[in-house]
RNA sequence: CGGGGCGUAGCGCAGCCUGGUAGCGCACCUGCCUUGGGCGCAGGGGGUCGGGCGUUCAAAUCGCCCCGCCCCGACCA
C-alpha cells in the first residue's frame, strides 16, 4: 500500500463504509482504528467550531484540561514555548520603552481590594479567598490576586513621593485565579498566567500616553509576530476595567466570526492614587495623586493564534511563534538508502538550524500526520530520489504545497518560505476580517445579522454602526447577546452619524459583535 | 449557579436494561518485515469498573448518597 491516504480523518469520516477503493488500492479504515487512534480525531470547524478547538488544542499537544482542578489547565511543552516566544517579543518591547520587571505576592490582603469601590464590586463574584493558613484562621483573609492594582497602589505610596520618583513603570509576569463559571482552555481558565504593567505618572496626559503607547506594542505583536489583525479601540463605560476612566483594547476576529479581547490597557485615572493615597509632590511644590495606567496581555493569546489559523488538519502556527520552524522527516527503505539520506540529512538539517524526525520504527506518513497536527511551519522531505538529484522537498503547513528546491538553495528557500508563511497567514486573517466587517444602521438590522450566532455554529460579524457609548443603549443588544467591542481609535468606517437607539449624534461607528 | 452528558487499561469505547467476578480497537513491549501521507504478521504486559453505603449466596450491572470532569445558558481577560 502506500499511495493512499485519504485527506485527513474527520468524525463524518467515520460514518463512511469502511472498506472503499481508491486508485485500485483498497484501503481499510475501521471505525475502531480512526477513533482509536491516540492522534486523531478533530472535529470539522463547520461541524462544530468549540469541538474543533479543544481538539485541536489537544491534537496539537498544547494544553489539556487539568481534570483534578476545576476550570484550570495543564500548558503543555508546545503550547508553552508559544507562551515563551510571546513572553520575549513582548518584555523586549516593554524594557525598550523603559519599563522594568517585578513580582508582587500571589497573596493580597482581602481589605485591599475593598479600598476602590468600583475594583471590588467588579472583582468580588470571582475572587479565591485563603481564609486558613498554617493550620489556624488567618486574622484578615488574603485573596489569591485577580489583578494587582491594590498591593501595588500600597507600595507606590510608600516609593513615590517626589516628581522625581515619576514616571515609575513597572511589569510582572505572573498567574492569577478568576473564578469563572464557564471555561475554556487558554481563553478562560480559572488560573491563567499574564503580564500585567502598572505605571504611574505626573499628569493625566503622560499616563494616557503610555496606556495608547502600550496599546501599541500589543497590537504590533499580535499583526507582526502573531499574525493576527486586531482593531485598536476604546471600551465602552459599561466594559472597561473595574476602577478605570477609561479602557483600551485589541480586539481580533475568530474563525467563527466571534471577537476576542486579545490585549487591555487602562488609563487608571487617579482612582487608585487616591484610594492608596499615593502622592507625590509636584515642581511647583504641591501634592497630588499620581496618575496610573495598566495593562495586560494573556495565555489567552494562544487561544486566538490558535482559532485565527488553526485549520481541520490541526494546529497552524506562525513561524514568529513556532518552537520548531521546520522538521525533516527522512525516507528511506534499505540501510544503504539510510545511510546516505541521513547523511545528506544530518547536514541539511544543520544548515537549517531544524531538528531530524529519526524515529525508528514509524513510517514517514505518519511522521507527516504528527507534525502536521502540531502546526509546524514547513517540513522538509528528504528521500533516496532526493539525495540522488541533490534536492530536497519542503512542504508548507499552512497551503499544503509542495516545492521541489536544490540542497545548495534549501536555506534560502526555507527562510523565504518562512517569510512568506508569516505573511500570508496574516493576509489571509486580514481579508476574513474584512469580509466579516459589515455595517448596519438599525438595531433590527444589528440583531438581524448577529442574532443566532454562536461560539459552535459560527457565522459572526463584526457590525460597525452608530451608537452611543452609554450603558442604556448597551443594555438592548443584550437581548441578542451582543456586545460593543470597541469604539475603534482609527475611524474604520464613514464617520459620524447618529446613535440607532437614541437619534443623537455621535462622531464615528462602533464595533459590535459576539465575543468570547 | 441552573440545564444536559459522562466517569470501565494510557486513549476511545462495548458490557449495565435481563446480577454470575471484564472485553474490543488504538497506544505500549518483543521479534520479523516495511518506510515518498496514519505498513503488516506473530507473540505479550497492563483494570481496587470515580468513591461510599446498602440489597444479594454473588454487584461494573440494582438502590441511595457523594465526588469529579465536559458541554449548553446567566457573569467574565
Amino acid at each position: 500500500m502506500g499511495v493512499i491516504m485519504a485527506a485527513p480523518f474527520s468524525s463524518h469520516e467515520r460514518s463512511l463504509p469502511q472498506a472503499r477503493r481508491m486508485n485500485g488500492v483498497s484501503t481499510i479504515f475501521t471505525q475502531a482504528t480512526i477513533k482509536g487512534m491516540a492522534e486523531s480525531k478533530i472535529t470539522p470547524r463547520a461541524q462544530d467550531f468549540a469541538a474543533w478547538y479543544q481538539d485541536v488544542v489537544m491534537q496539537g499537544d498544547m494544553a489539556e484540561p487539568a481534570e483534578i482542578v476545576k476550570g484550570c489547565m495543564v500548558i503543555k511543552a508546545n503550547g508553552y514555548a508559544v507562551w515563551e516566544a510571546l513572553q520575549r517579543e513582548f518584555d523586549d518591547r516593554f524594557k525598550a520603552t523603559g519599563h522594568q520587571n517585578v513580582y508582587f505576592p500571589l497573596l493580597i490582603p482581602q481589605s485591599f481590594l475593598k479600598k476602590e469601590a468600583e475594583h471590588v464590586e467588579g472583582f468580588s463574584p470571582e475572587l479565591a479567598v485563603v481564609t486558613i493558613a498554617g493550620g489556624k484562621e488567618l486574622e484578615e483573609p488574603y485573596v489569591i490576586r485577580p489583578t494587582s492594582e491594590t498591593i501595588i497602589g500600597h507600595f507606590f505610596s510608600r516609593w513615590i513621593q517626589s516628581w522625581r520618583d515619576l514616571p515609575l513603570m513597572l511589569n510582572q509576569w505572573a498567574n492569577i485565579i478568576r473564578w469563572e463559571l464557564r471555561t475554556r482552555m487558554f481563553l478562560r481558565t480559572t488560573e491563567f498566567l499574564w503580564q500585567e504593567g502598572h505605571t504611574a505618572h505626573s499628569s493625566h496626559e503622560e499616563a494616557l500616553d503610555e496606556a495608547l503607547r502600550i496599546l501599541d506594542i500589543y497590537a504590533e505583536v499580535a499583526e507582526d509576530v502573531m499574525a493576527m489583525p486586531v482593531i485598536k479601540g476604546a471600551k465602552t463605560l459599561s466594559e472597561k476595567f473595574a476602577g478605570a476612566l477609561r479602557s483600551y483594547a485589541i480586539e481580533a476576529m475568530m474563525q467563527n466570526g466571534l471577537a476576542l479581547q486579545a490585549g487591555t490597557s487602562h488609563d487608571l485615572g487617579q482612582n487608585f492614587g487616591r484610594a492608596f493615597e499615593v502622592q507625590f509632590q509636584t515642581k511647583e511644590g504641591k501634592l497630588d495623586y499620581v496618575w496610573q495606567t495598566s495593562w495586560g496581555v494573556s495565555t489567552r493569546l494562544i487561544g486566538g493564534l490558535i482559532m485565527t489559523h488553526s485549520d481541520d488538519k490541526g494546529l497552524v502556527l506562525p513561524p514568529k511563534v513556532a518552537p520548531m520552524k521546520g522538521v525533516l522527516v527522512p525516507i528511506y527503505r534499505k540501510d544503504e538508502e539510510r545511510t546516505a539520506v541521513m547523511e545528506t540529512a544530518r547536514k541539511l538539517a544543520q544548515d537549517l538550524g531544524i531538528k531530524i524526525d529519526d524515529r525508528e520504527g514509524q513510517t514517514p506518513g505518519s511522521k507527516f500526520f504528527h507534525w502536521e497536527r502540531r502546526g509546524v511551519p514547513v517540513v522538509i522531505e528528504l528521500g533516496p530520489r532526493d539525495v540522488a538529484a541533490g534536492n530536497v522537498v519542503l512542504k508548507r503547513r499552512d497551503t499544503g504545497t509542495k516545492h521541489t528546491v536544490s540542497l545548495a538553495e534549501a536555506r534560502h528557500e526555507f527562510e523565504k518560505m518562512l517569510d512568506q508563511i508569516q505573511r500570508d497567514l496574516y493576509s489571509t486573517a486580514k481579508k476574513r476580517l474584512n469580509e466579516n466587517s459589515v455595517q448596519a444602521n438599525s438595531l433590527a438590522e444589528v440583531e438581524k445579522i448577529l442574532r443566532d450566532v454562536t461560539a459552535e455554529r459560527g457565522g459572526g460579524k463584526f457590525v460597525f454602526t452608530h451608537l452611543k457609548d452609554d450603558p442604556a443603549c448597551e443594555a438592548r443588544l443584550k437581548e441578542f447577546k451582543a456586545t460593543v467591542r470597541c469604539i475603534p481609535l482609527a475611524d474604520e468606517q464613514d464617520g459620524a452619524g447618529t446613535c440607532i437607539i437614541t437619534g443623537e449624534h455621535v462622531p464615528k461607528r462602533v464595533v459590535i459583535a459576539k465575543a468570547y
